[in-house]
DNA sequence: ATGGTGGTCTTACCA
C-alpha cells in the first residue's frame, strides 16, 4: 500500500515542523505541497534529507511555489507548462515508480471577470493540454493539488451564498469537468463520504469552527490508478494545531506496493 | 456581531 497526499501549507517556512510531524504520524509515502512561498535557495532541503526523503521543488519568493516529498526516488521533473511563459511557480510533474504525479497550485482567480480570473482560466486550459499529452504517454497518472475550484455544490458549505463566486463559477466548473473528461476521476467521489467534508476554510469569521468550508484540494486519478485506489481521505486534524494552514491535507491509499516490496526497495 | 485572519524581505498585496 502506498499513501499519496497533497497539502497547501501556506508557507513551508512557518509550517515545516507541522509537515514533518504529519509525515511521521501518518506514514505518508509521497506528499505534494503547494504555496511553499520559498525561493529554491531557501527550501529546507536538509530537514527532509535527514529523514530520508527525496525532494524536488519549484519555488519563488513570497508567492506560490510547489514541491514533492517522496520515500521513493523522483525522476522526469517538469516545472513549466508547454506553451506558457509564466514566472509563477505553480506546477511540478514527476515520475515516482510507475506513477506520473502532477502537482498543481491553480490560480485563485480573485473575482469573476477580473484579470486574475482570466489568467486562471487561461492557465487551466494550458495545463489541461499538458495533461492530455501526459495521458497519452503514461497510464498511471495522479493530478493533485489546490485546484481553487469546488467541483460541485456538495463541496460548498453554502451553495446559495457562493453562487456565481470565484471558486464555484460555472466557467471554472466547466473547465474542471473538461479536465475530468480527458480520463481522470475525483478520487474522493469513488467512495462513500460524510457530508460537509471540506479541505479549506477561510481564516476569518471562525469559518473552521462553523465548518464554513470548501473542498478545493483534490486528488484526480487516471482509470489505471483509480482501479488501485483503496480510499480517499481528508485529514482535518492539522487545522486544529497552533498556527494552522488554511488548507488541510488530503490523501489516497493506493494498492501499489505491498509492505514487503516496499521494504525490499527501501531497506531502512 | 453586519465583522473578521494570516503570510510576506509588509506599511500593499495575496488568499
Amino acid at each position: 500500500m502506498l499513501k499519496l497526499a497533497s497539502w497547501n501549507v501556506n508557507s513551508l517556512k512557518v509550517r515545516l515542523d507541522q509537515v514533518l510531524d504529519w509525515l511521521e504520524s501518518t506514514q505518508i509515502d509521497i506528499l505534494a505541497l503547494q504555496e511553499t512561498k520559498l525561493s529554491d535557495e531557501n527550501f529546507p532541503l536538509q530537514a527532509f534529507i535527514d529523514r530520508h526523503y527525496h525532494v524536488v521543488y519549484s519555488g519563488q519568493k513570497t508567492y506560490n511555489g510547489v514541491a514533492i516529498i517522496s520515500r521513493l526516488p523522483i525522476a522526469e521533473i517538469v516545472t513549466d507548462i508547454p506553451d506558457l511563459e509564466d514566472p509563477q511557480r505553480r506546477i511540478i510533474a514527476v515520475n515516482i515508480g510507475d506513477i506520473r504525479l502532477i502537482n498543481l497550485y491553480v490560480p485563485n482567480g480573485s473575482e469573476v471577470g477580473s484579470d486574475k480570473y482570466d489568467y486562471k482560466l487561461m492557465w487551466f486550459e494550458k495545463v489541461r493540454n499538458f495533461i492530455r499529452q501526459q495521458l497519452s504517454q503514461y497510464s498511471k497518472i495522479a493530478v493533485v493539488g489546490d485546484f481553487n475550484i469546488a467541483p460541485e455544490d456538495r463541496d460548498v458549505h453554502s451553495p446559495v451564498e457562493w453562487e456565481g463566486c470565484v471558486l464555484v463559477s460555472p466557467k471554472e466548473r466547466e473547465a474542471f469537468l473538461s479536465l475530468l473528461s480527458l480520463g481522470l476521476k475525483d478520487s474522493f467521489r469513488l467512495f462513500h463520504q460524510e457530508e460537509k467534508a471540506f479541505s479549506w476554510w477561510d481564516y476569518r469569521a471562525a469559518a473552521f469552527r462553523r465548518n464554513r468550508g470548501l473542498r478545493i484540494d483534490l486528488i484526480l486519478l487516471s482509470d489505471a490508478l483509480a482501479a488501485q485506489c483503496i480510499s480517499s481521505n481528508i485529514d482535518a486534524l492539522p487545522r486544529k494545531s497552533e498556527r494552522p494552514s488554511d488548507h488541510v491535507p488530503v490523501w489516497v491509499a493506493l494498492n501499489l506496493y505491498t509492505t514487503a516490496e516496499f521494504r525490499f526497495k527501501h531497506p531502512s
